[in-house]
DNA sequence: ATATTTGCAGACAAAATACTCTTAATTCTT
DNA sequence: AAGAATTAAGAGTATTTTGTCTGCAAATAT
């Protein structure tokens, strides 16, 4: 099951990450996170590169650079962080996968679809980034081999 | 969002095409169903060879043949189809992605993933592919351009 | 028996996704 | 001003997923 594609994973990690070590304004340096992390440098370069573009970070470049919220984890849903990730029409495509269709001409597992997909949109419109780190106190984004 | 793979969205949509015209304990032709539902037969027949071989249909050869349930369309659960077209471990992987973790050292998200996957599970496997079928009166597998 | 219809199996091709590398632009340090 | 550190950008490669093709095996019909 892949809700989430690996580049977003990647994403949805470091983000968790920085909100959980987030000791003031610093920015965070994306290759120590690459390394804390185990992501490929680049490829997490390019990710947080999008959420840059997109308005959830910023970042700086040069010595002591790096990448940093623009907002503040609470008032940051997964949400709009999904959306940045995955793309807008993420919780308005078909579940199954099947594009073009909807209420007018709905497939046998359109009710049921509709039912899970408002859940699941609901309940990541009201939480926030920081809502995740509260789960739990340790900060095991590091895959466990 | 691909919750289910593309083979996985065919496969689902055969079945239910199957469930829907019902009319008695005949063989579905693979060629009919791969033109009535837009998918490519030789993609379809693999996909459903898998579920012949899972023991989830049957199989016949020759003139008329085709493949056809084995229990009724009420004893198939949701959750059985879904193991069969996307892997036994579709319920125990991680719904981010990452493998080998668990307990023992969650992550940020764990809780919360721990949760919507649980209610999503059990409403698979309470699902029959019947039940599917109830949701609607039209029969619309097909794509809608 | 032989030919026809069907599913089975595996090799092959194309497309999407994931990952790598090289170069440029920006900021800091001295 | 020069050089080092760091992100930005985009080309290039690898892997996975999706889809196609070709021939074989089983069942039927004549
Ligand atoms: S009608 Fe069926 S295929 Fe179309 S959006 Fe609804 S669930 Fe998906
Ligand atoms: S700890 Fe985090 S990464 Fe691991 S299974 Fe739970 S949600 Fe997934």
């Amino acid at each position: 099951m892949r809700v989430i594609s690996k580049s977003g994973e990647y994403g949805l990690r470091a983000l968790l990450h920085m909100a959980s070590n987030q000791d003031n304004e610093r920015f965070f340096n994306i290759r120590e996170m690459s390394d804390e992390l185990d992501i490929s440098f680049h490829f997490l370069t390019k990710i947080l590169q999008v959420l840059t573009q997109k308005g959830i970070l910023q970042s700086y470049r040069g010595p002591n650079g790096g990448v940093g919220f623009l907002k503040s984890a609470e008032e940051i849903t997964l949400a709009e962080l999904v959306r940045a990730l995955e793309g807008d029409d993420f919780f308005d495509k078909c579940l199954l996968g099947l594009p073009g269709c909807g209420e007018r001409q709905p497939c046998p597992m359109h009710a049921y679809w509709m039912g899970i997909r408002n859940n699941l949109k609901d309940e990541f419109e009201t939480t926030s980034l920081a809502d995740l780190g509260k789960n739990t106190r340790l900060q095991h984004l590091r895959l466990i081999a």
